[in-house]
RNA sequence: GGCGACUUAGCCAAGUGGUAAGGCACGGGACUGCAACUCCCUGAUCACCGGUUCAAAUCCGAUAGUCGCCUCCA
């Protein structure tokens, strides 16, 4: 097992990562809430996790992740005059909230698949947890940890020691009214207490209803997270994943409920992913337009560059999004694949000479995720005094991290007979054209062929051609 | 108002006390009818000020700028 270093949030340090149990990781990922398409900031952090945990991997861990699916209770607010996102989003296509949830649900996954992010061994959607969450909130009253009122169930913050473990808040400094469209709920004892379980809610149109001790109504979205992974998971929870946003109030509550609930700590680790800018600011959805992996593949660009565009950086940083610096990064991919390609088969592998390749790379990540360096890795092994097997070999195992792609057998496409003919006729055609030093017909040839989506390059072995994408 | 993060060459970025990795772009060169590809060469004293130290991008303090969170958000 190689060692992990990581910053813990809780800790606010980066410490040597020690799992519960020898040799195995618990992972647990707040999913997304499948109300619209995810934009590319919220991929970003889906793709430092998906690094994380196949740092594990690679470092030498058994890891189960698990990963839920908001498909109810996530309101723009916690007051409850909050709207259900999901409900918003099924008004807004005329469609039903299950429909809006397999829709979203199933668009999330191809971005993933795109991006070459694992799927978790375990992804379950609240809706399935109802029996779950309703077991931990009637747990959470008779402990004396909430409290009904106004029809809600509330989480009564005051009841703990310490309440803001993740940020140091000063109650007497919060500002519920930071943001200008969320009205106080008057039925909290405390400010910062939230909802578990609604009843009462003013959106009589809530399409998702279920029975419960406090009658008919909804879960909140806090205890979502709580209930989910400790079902899958159990008590103890190694590391607990999320963007940065959700440090408070989301995380915070979920440890409150957790411990509350279980009595004792509950997770060790929390990692945060910090957030994708545009030189505006944070991008997000009620902004309105927003990028998905879809526009940028009508762009161009393919998805793994943006993968790379992430590895490049930090997952701690803030990362710019501009679509210069996306060209800058298409490049970089674009030679980098190509250089690996180049590559031959030759040599036994030099498994001596490889180690100080791998504990460089292990070393990189074990380094706090260190991606941006892990890359230099992969430069180092293609400059190095290596065999091309043995650079392949070492390449293969990286990308299992990295998963850009980098040794995967560029397919070749399946061609039109008849397309192919042309070209080859049309090559033949520049050839003689070129040998009678024509040069401005094999330039219109080549023209010709470019506007019809073809490009030739003229290399030491003859011209190649390509269909451009 | 409170809490927190960041600031290294045109851009992305490594660096966790011993005198600045890597990548992309630009420029120069080789190759080429030209172009593309490929290969070679080329750049910074680390926001600013002060301090600690034999030694600081790295530690401490102050200043400035940028950004985030403070019940929509990944």
């Amino acid at each position: 097992m190689k060692e992990i270093n990581l910053y813990n949030t809780l800790t606010k340090k980066i410490e040597p990562f020690v799992a519960n149990e020898v040799g195995k990781v618990k992972m647990y990922t707040c999913g997304p809430t499948v109300y619209h398409f995810a934009h590319i900031g919220n991929l970003r952090s889906y793709i430092m996790e998906d690094v994380l945990e196949k740092s594990f991997r690679y470092a030498g861990y058994d890891v189960k992740r698990v990963m839920n699916i908001t498909d109810v209770g996530h309101l723009s607010s916690d007051a409850d005059s909050g709207e259900d996102k999901m409900l918003m989003g099924a008004k807004r296509e005329h469609k039903s909230v299950m429909e809006i949830a397999a829709f979203y649900r199933d668009a999330f996954f191809e971005d993933c698949r795109k991006l070459n992010i694992k799927t978790p061994d375990v992804v379950e959607p609240a809706t399935n947890c109802i029996p779950e969450f309703i077991k931990m909130i009637e747990k959470l009253i008779e402990t004396g940890y909430a409290y009904t009122a106004g029809g809600n169930v509330y989480f009564d913050t005051e009841k703990l020691e310490r309440y803001y473990v993740l940020s140091n808040q000063n109650e007497e400094e919060l500002m519920v009214g930071a943001r200008d469209d969320v009205e106080e709920d008057i039925n909290k004892k405390n400010k910062t207490d939230f909802v578990l379980w609604f009843t009462k809610s003013k959106f009589d149109d809530q399409e998702l209803k279920w029975e419960s001790p406090w009658g008919t109504g909804y879960p909140g979205w806090h205890i979502e997270c709580s209930a989910i992974s400790i079902k899958h998971l159990g008590e103890q929870l190694d590391i607990h994943c999320g963007g940065i946003d959700n440090v408070f109030p989301h995380h915070t509550n979920e440890i409150a409920q957790s411990e509350a609930y279980l009595g004792h700590k509950w997770c060790n680790y929390w990692f945060h992913v910090l957030h994708l800018n545009d030189n505006t600011g944070k991008m997000s959805k009620s902004k309105g337009d927003f990028l998905t992996v879809s526009l940028l593949e009508r762009k161009g660009y393919h998805p793994l560059v943006y993968r790379l565009f992430c590895l490049q950086s930090h997952y701690r940083k803030p990362l710019v999004f501009s679509y210069d610096v996306l060209d800058n990064v298409k490049a970089t991919y674009e030679k980098l694949v190509k250089k690996i390609a180049s590559l031959g088969e030759s040599g036994e592998l030099e498994n001596e000479r490889m180690a100080e390749y791998r504990e460089a790379f292990a070393g990189a990540l074990g380094n706090d995720i260190n991606t941006s360096q892990a890359l230099t890795v992969v430069y180092d092994v293609l400059k190095a005094d290596l065999n091309d097997a043995s650079k392949r070999a070492l390449l293969n195992e990286f990308d299992a991290v990295l998963s850009l792609d980098l040794t995967k057998e560029t397919e070749s496409e399946e061609v039109d007979v008849r397309l192919a003919a042309y070209v080859e006729e049309m090559i033949e055609k520049r050839k003689i054209a070129r040998k009678e030093k024509d040069f401005a017909r094999a330039d219109a040839i080549r023209d010709e062929l470019l506007q019809k989506g073809i490009e030739i390059k003229d290399t030491r072995e003859g011209t190649t051609w390509s269909l451009l994408s």
